[in-house]
DNA sequence: CACATTTTGTAACATATGTTACATGCCTGT
DNA sequence: ACAGGCATGTAACATATGTTACAAAATGTG
């Protein structure tokens, strides 16, 4: 069997599709059709293999006590199920998986994932690659939480990024986006920006930020 | 080189003192002494190898633009630096890390690392359950983070404590660690508690906490 | 240029939480 | 039983942020 999407997955990176269906002769790939609304995995069940969308595509949902349903994600080709959680000492879903669409999925026992990392530098050095830039995703995101006010993520926002040692740094994104990655609401974020205007302690033109008072700046950023 | 405290590590537990000792002889074990208040690594460094501190402490500390430095924590034996980004896409050092007191230091190259992790099944999974539990817990904190409100973080863990579909959990720990865990301030949980027993959701009796009304606790756990 | 669309600024008001301080209850050891 | 120390309840007030709505720029598009 052949799978080309494979080949964009993070997992099988720098993987020929002729190598990787050698190893679908070497250990036990399993493709399991899913019709549209069957359910992949329940929360709490556990986690025995990994499972990679080939086609289709899958969302993982929370239900809570009182049954309501809340739609998490959606998990594409050539994603992966709970790839973080795999291997962790008590590895079960987070979420309730169901295929949004007629859906095929790859399933690969832990074993024998385990067994293809020993056996293959690259698919070893891709999973770690893969699950550690997400844990410093996830710590990175955690660290700005750790900055209670807007004016502390901002100023944390604004001195982490390039050239804020010169006094002067260029926002990457529009302010709904910022707001959205700081977890707050457009007006308050904009509210803040203007107050710290005023207070000298920035300037901005468009997305050009200067800096004017590091010191002050840094007086913010106090967890 | 014997390394009893080696034993200890989670990312080498399963092997035996002689089997850690062979270890040694196959790959490049460095041992390197740092005086109290040596740098160790600087933030922003790229981080070329796994690095486990044998005997004294080292702390993580970072230092912003205006030159200030505060301790983010304490590394003790026999913890790792920054294990779960050592293979990340652009592995830095997220901190600046200084020997505490005089201070051993194991040093493993991350290629030498990742030829012991394709060589013993169990050196590979301990890192890959190491690495697993990382991103589980982080992304189980970001999930409380991801409710605004007290309401709503504490809803969400007394729904997902054991027993909760009986309508009756216990709490583990104290307000104060509660508090501390949703980062909040005691009396304004103490306050929020008070409202939700006012308002007919729960009930507490000391730790015990009855849940009367899970439909209006479950509307309160919204994203 | 004119127009629609997106981005940003601003305002008034509601609300949740922090801050501080003190009171109350509970447990422990003497 | 008593005193001391924690954990918890409660209150008044300050403050940060959310909410909603609208205006002003900026940007893209024909």
């Amino acid at each position: 069997m052949r799978f080309p999407v494979l080949s964009n997955s993070p997992l099988f990176r720098g993987l020929s599709d002729d190598e990787i269906e050698n190893l679908t002769c070497s250990v036990n790939f399993r493709v399991r059709f899913y019709h549209s609304g069957a359910v992949v995995a329940l929360a709490g069940e556990e986690i025995l293999s990994l499972i990679i969308v080939l086609s289709g595509s899958v969302r993982g949902e929370m239900s809570d006590l009182a049954g309501r349903t809340m739609k998490i994600e959606d998990i594409n080709p050539p994603q992966a199920l709970a790839a973080a959680v795999l291997f962790g000492a008590a590895a079960k879903y987070p979420v309730t998986v169901t295929a949004n669409t007629d859906s095929e999925l790859l399933i690969i026992n832990k074993s024998d994932y385990l067994a293809m990392m020993a056996g293959d530098r690259r698919i070893l050095s891709n999973y770690l690659t893969f699950i550690c830039n997400k844990a410093q995703f996830l710590s990175g995101r955690l660290r700005f939480h750790s900055f209670h006010t807007i004016r502390g993520k901002f100023a944390n926002y604004l001195t982490s990024l390039p050239g804020a040692s010169s006094g002067r740094v260029v926002i990457d994104r529009s302010q709904q986006e910022l707001s959205d990655y700081f977890g707050v609401t457009r007006p308050s974020l904009s509210r803040v920006i203007g107050e710290m205007q005023e207070e000298g302690l920035i300037s901005v033109e468009r997305r050009e930020v200067r800096l004017l008072d590091i010191k002050g700046l840094s007086a913010l950023i106090v967890v």
